[in-house]
DNA sequence: TCTGGGGTCCTAGGACCC
DNA sequence: TCTGGGGTCCTAGGACCC
């Protein structure tokens, strides 16, 4: 048995934790920039705001109805994750945690320990929301793909109160006929409206297709899913934690840019944060992609990138700044209003297998990278880096409605008056 | 006045080579 | 006169997810 846990409207939740006084009005979350709606609260959910619209389009409507609009607090919402995924990783030995509001939970010789799912996933409820205030909905399943339809129906479907199991042919039924197939994992929109075209409208039907015959029309994929919906397990659990493929860093700018130094000082950020991604993991990049472009929105697009290849793979923080260094006069143009740019590690590969190169002039030191990420584990990151990512900061981001970092900065810790 | 997220995986198609 | 392959590498962009 599978069950995915995840929180309801995450970041909108996270900002009710310690302000009370917003629990029973609409939240909506921004993202970077302040740019596009991407949280909004089951209240605010009324008022069909269209998730990852500009947030510029729906200001009005959204002053007209007084809702509270809030910028991205990632410190805030990366502490009550760390939080809430603990205290889920007490119900199951066997815990994934697949983006920062959702983990897997793999249940495998539970069947003596659990009698009834319904009653174990409110236990898993209740316990989250009184140790951490976020509401969390539960799904269990058979398959991945059926513990997140499970999920959608605790959550979205009516009647089920936050949680809800699939564990037979009835329930299993009564939940995919509910669901439209783009709710299903792995249809996005563009798939459903081919599946539209072929009479292919809820999740019921789709699992009903041949899965040889869904290959051929589409991919091997939606082959996995049709099978996941009938209970054949294709995600196996190896392969929904492997390691990462890419790992990027990218992002706009508050600002636009002009400055070569302010350009190249974000590309040195993200190298830093894929540096430390990439030593998370445990791997090394073998090419390094560097990008920066204007607004896409622009009448003229400019976007240039660059593939670097190291001559041996690495995770070196130092080592990768020298390439986004040596490529950047490649990169950048004067007189471009730069919006964007970011940096991906590619070609990935374990770092126990290193091959290391006698005559290589490229100088990887592991000691030190280990010391950095050390430090900044300990005393806050950014305490330590590289001088090139501090020489101009003018591109940070906007972020116009931001709450206090409560759990993560000594100045925002809540105050509780007491007059005795 | 201006404003439009970020990450990962996958594939079609172009360029180049023999 | 008419015809002309296959592999590799790289890039841009599509698709999906949160």
């Amino acid at each position: 048995m599978y069950a995915l846990v995840d929180a309801v409207a995450f970041y909108a939740s996270a900002e009710k934790v310690f302000d009370p006084a917003i629990r029973s009005k609409p939240v909506v979350v921004l993202t970077n920039n302040d740019g596009c709606v991407c949280a909004v609260c089951p209240i605010a959910r009324r008022l069909n705001i269209p998730k990852f619209g500009p947030y510029f389009k729906v200001k009005q409507l959204l002053e007209q109805n007084n809702v509270v609009v809030r910028s991205s607090n990632y410190e805030l919402y990366a502490n009550l994750s760390d939080r809430m995924m603990s205290v889920i990783g007490r119900f199951c030995d066997t815990q994934h945690i697949y983006s920062i509001d959702e983990s897997f939970l793999h249940f495998s010789g539970y069947e003596n320990v659990v009698k009834d799912w319904h009653t174990y996933g409110h236990l898993i409820r209740r316990t989250v929301w009184r140790e951490t205030k976020l509401p969390v909905g539960v799904g269990f399943g058979p398959t991945p793909t059926l513990a997140k339809a499970a999920n959608h129906a605790a959550k979205k479907l009516t009647g089920f109160d936050g949680v809800a199991v699939i564990n037979d042919e009835a329930s299993r039924r009564a939940i995919l006929q509910r669901m439209d197939c783009q709710d299903v994992w792995g249809i996005g929109k563009r798939l459903a409206k081919k599946l539209k075209i072929m009479n292919i409208n809820t999740a019921w039907q789709l699992a009903q297709q041949n899965p040889k015959t869904m290959r051929r029309a589409f991919s091997v994929v939606v082959e996995r899913t049709v099978s996941e919906l009938n209970g054949l397990v294709c995600l196996n659990w190896d392969d929904v934690r492997q390691d990462k493929r890419e790992i990027y860093s990218t992002r706009s700018f508050g600002e636009r840019i002009y400055e070569p130094t302010a350009l190249k000082t974000a590309l040195i950020n993200h190298v830093t944060i894929v540096g430390k991604k990439l030593r998370a993991q445990k791997s090394l990049a073998k090419q390094l992609y560097i990008f920066a472009s204007s607004s896409s929105h622009e009448d003229v697009f400019y976007k240039k990138s660059y593939m670097y290849q190291f001559s041996m793979p690495t995770n070196d923080t130092c080592v990768m700044a020298n390439a986004v260094s040596e490529v950047f006069e490649k990169i950048y143009q004067p007189g471009v209003r730069f919006y964007k740019c970011g940096v991906g590690a590619l070609e990935l590969t374990a770092e126990q297998f290193q091959q290391s190169d006698l005559f290589a002039p490229q100088q990887d030191n592991p000691k030190l990278m280990g010391c950095l990420d050390a430090i900044n584990t300990r005393y806050g990151k950014g305490m330590l880096g590289l001088a090139s990512s501090k020489l101009n900061d003018r591109w940070h981001m906007n972020r116009d409605f931001l709450s206090p970092q409560y759990t993560t900065r000594w100045r925002d810790i809540p105050k509780i008056k007491c007059d005795l």
